[in-house]
DNA sequence: AATTGGTCTGTGGTTGGAAA
DNA sequence: TTTCCAACCACAGACCAATT
């Protein structure tokens, strides 16, 4: 009972004393530098509040304990542009979810070098959990994140052990368009797309690998041009798999497959009769385009949904654990015919 | 009846005097 | 010298009486 109401509250400077065996007065020294201290105490005091997770607030700050009814979206501010799309969807999922319980949502935008919106917003206690989408290896933000000991809803992958995560079944969804087009007889294929850092682009390259390896493809045979980091470098991947005799090129997202259909138009290779296009992920433009491109269709608003019931559960103390694996489906068109 | 303004209480954290 | 007690601050919310 008092070790689940210190859970769910936090810990106070009356906590972090008591549990040291100590007064108030010499953790609050201990944190703040000022007064009349001992060295060894005050590290022993650092040591364990930093363990701990302990946080001291400040005047016009939620007391901890009172629940906000707010919810933190962390969104990856230098992906925002490209990705809109997604993101909006899966937004409005989180919201829907989040609305329907009385919470609110706040957007907090975090790049790979500067977490401090972040840092305002866990300081402040504005929110009660976090909804983190798009990890990168080695996430900062998810580190720290992580440390506050604050419920944490993944969409998306991490390696960090004790996440809860929901996710797409991204590799099987890969696996799946992949091992299609080879049933369609394309033995060379070329998977183009971004930065392997990104969680997302690892799982898209292992459904591919997986799928040509069931095939018995060797890496002669299917082309692998991931981590291009330039839309030029983008551009040098085509024309590497045009010559090198790829009958189809994958894009690993739809940002990718824009920049792709775009080189391939200024070459004038037409599809699908001199190469077959497809996409790990599709938009509107891809199904209108001329020839509309086969993807692979997932339901960002599901997510989002998904994402938020879970910390709903984490946050009412009600654990909803069953994994229901997220649906797609393989949209076949044109390009690929 | 509804609004206003004051006091009281409880919270987390800080600080000076005094004890160990 | 180090640590603790107790008073203290700033704030929020509850309560209640005075005022409109």
């Amino acid at each position: 009972m008092e070790q689940q109401k210190r859970e769910r509250k936090g810990y106070t400077i009356d906590d972090v004393a008591r549990e040291l065996g100590v007064s108030k007065t010499t953790v609050s020294r201990a944190i703040s530098g000022k007064g009349r201290i001992g060295a060894a105490t005050r590290k022993r005091v650092l040591e364990f509040v930093r363990e701990h997770h302990y946080r001291p607030h400040t005047m016009g700050e939620a007391l901890p304990g009172e629940k906000k009814y707010n919810i933190g979206l962390i969104l990856p501010g230098s992906y925002v542009a490209d990705e809109l799309p997604f993101f909006q969807r899966c937004m409005g999922g989180v919201c829907e979810v989040a609305a329907s319980r009385g919470y609110e949502v706040v957007i907090v935008l975090v790049t790979e070098r500067d977490v401090s919106q972040l840092e305002r917003v866990i300081a402040a206690r504005k929110v009660d959990g976090f909804i983190f989408s798009q990890s990168v290896k080695d996430d900062p933000a998810l580190e720290r994140l992580r440390e506050t000991g604050m419920p944490v809803v993944m969409v998306g992958s991490t390696d960090l052990p004790g996440v809860v995560q929901v996710d797409h079944a991204n590799r099987d969804a890969c696996r799946e368009l992949t091992a299609t087009l080879l049933a369609k007889g394309m033995r060379r294929i070329a998977l183009v797309g971004r930065e392997l850092e990104y969680w997302v682009n690892q799982r898209r390259l292992e459904g591919f690998v997986d799928a040509c390896r069931q095939q018995g493809l060797t890496e002669e045979e299917y082309m692998v041009r991931m981590d291009l980091r330039t839309d030029l470098q983008i551009e040098n991947a085509v024309e590497e798999a045009l010559a090198a005799g790829a009958e189809c090129i994958l894009s690993s997202d739809e940002e990718v497959c824009r920049h792709v259909l775009g080189k391939l138009k200024r070459l004038r290779v037409s599809i699908p009769e001199q190469v077959r296009v497809a996409s790990f992920y599709d938009s509107a433009l891809l199904q209108q385009y001329t020839p509309s491109i086969t993807s692979l269709q997932f339901n960002a608003r599901e997510l989002g949904r998904a994402a938020c019931q879970r910390l709903m559960g984490e946050l009412e103390g009600v654990p909803t654990e069953e994994e229901v694996p997220l649906g797609y489906q393989v949209a076949l068109r044109e390009s690929t015919q």
